[in-house]
DNA sequence: GTCTATAGCCAGATAGAC
DNA sequence: GTCTATCTGGCTATAGAC
């Protein structure tokens, strides 16, 4: 009937404006007056179809994590090389970041704000598991493909170089002085640099 | 004279207190009251002391940044080899880190929702420059004792690999199960781990 | 489902006694 | 300088008409 369709819509629109009033603001720093203003409607709306503020951050913070996790797990499930793997994942990562600029400050300090918000996310399927990407760079360490290294070690160095960057975007425009648009020339280049960091490092001459 | 005396006691207790305050619940979600508590005082002495919540919070947070900078400074500015700095800078901040652990979240945070924070920053002596090490990457990879690399990206690198851990503490705890000694050895690793991956890579062989 | 109006609370800031 | 008491505004949440 009409007005499940009028729901939907609605939620929607609500869902959309709270991912850009919470990305932008915070928790603590989002008003729910903002929230319905972008959404195009009122108050009491947002109250009739999540009952709390809270309840709405946790829809929002919920699906953002949903976006990020395939991009994870697309690095530590599939049956490629680890060079590849490191060499997708680099590239896909940062486009995928430049679509999506505020999320992983967003993700990271949320979780930094309340850490038992993982436990929920844990519950889930899909949730990223690193079991398969061990397995892997063990045995290509053993196999003399790969310098010895720590497949927790690699991992969190992967990640850390992929994401720091959209983390300190006004620390890293401050030391090295660019402007918005040589930042963005100097993402762009780390789709390829990254992997090449990485790669030189691990693999075996 | 004694009322000054005191004075500087109060006004040190405040901002450690609110140092602990802020750095925990961020500019939005620390209460005046909760900062007062902690310093054992009520709210009218801060006002009193700092005029506004405001006011209170940039002393806080001009004072961590100038914690942090010297760190990064040591890096940059002495006159050892950059294989030299990295391993100095990579351990001497994983040390330092453990010491502070909310700083760099804290950093980060707040320059994502006010990026003109920095502006006042850069005013001040002292703030981080890229020259010299720029300089002496661009010789060292002249002279070929290092692979060529851009120094812009070799410094994002270092600090990427270095900071990250902290601020994805909840995140690394999860994907990799480490409960929070496991995590500490995690990291206490990484003060040499991080100079060798990155050293390994760019170093021509 | 959608709106207006308002309850009720809480936080930052100030007045004023000591 | 330090305190208690209070003002004022803004925010979440709800009541109730349509």
């Amino acid at each position: 009937m009409k007005k499940t369709q009028n729901k939907e819509t609605t939620e929607q629109q609500i869902l959309d404006a709270a991912k850009t009033v919470f990305q932008a603001k915070g928790m603590d720093g989002a008003r729910m007056q903002e929230i319905a203003d972008e959404a195009g409607i009122n108050k009491a709306m947002l109250h009739y179809y999540y009952r709390s503020k809270e309840i709405l951050f946790e829809a929002v913070f919920k699906s953002a994590f949903l976006l990020l996790a395939p991009q994870l797990n697309a690095v530590l499930n599939d049956d490629s090389s680890i060079e590849e793997k490191i060499k997708n994942f680099t590239f896909n990562y940062v486009s995928f970041m430049m679509k999506h600029p505020y999320l992983p400050n967003f993700i990271i300090q949320e979780l930094n704000r309340k850490e038992d918000f993982i436990l929920k996310l844990k519950e889930n399927t899909g949730f990223p598991n690193l079991e398969k990407f061990k397995t892997k760079v063990e045995s290509e360490v053993s196999q003399g493909i790969l310098n010895p290294i720590e497949a927790d070690q690699l991992f969190v160095n992967i990640i850390a170089l992929n994401i720091f960057p959209f983390l300190g975007k006004p620390l890293i425009k401050a030391f090295a002085d660019k402007d918005d648009k040589a930042f963005q020339e100097f993402v762009d280049c780390r789709k390829t640099e990254v992997a090449n960091f990485i790669i030189n490092s691990i693999k075996r001459h």
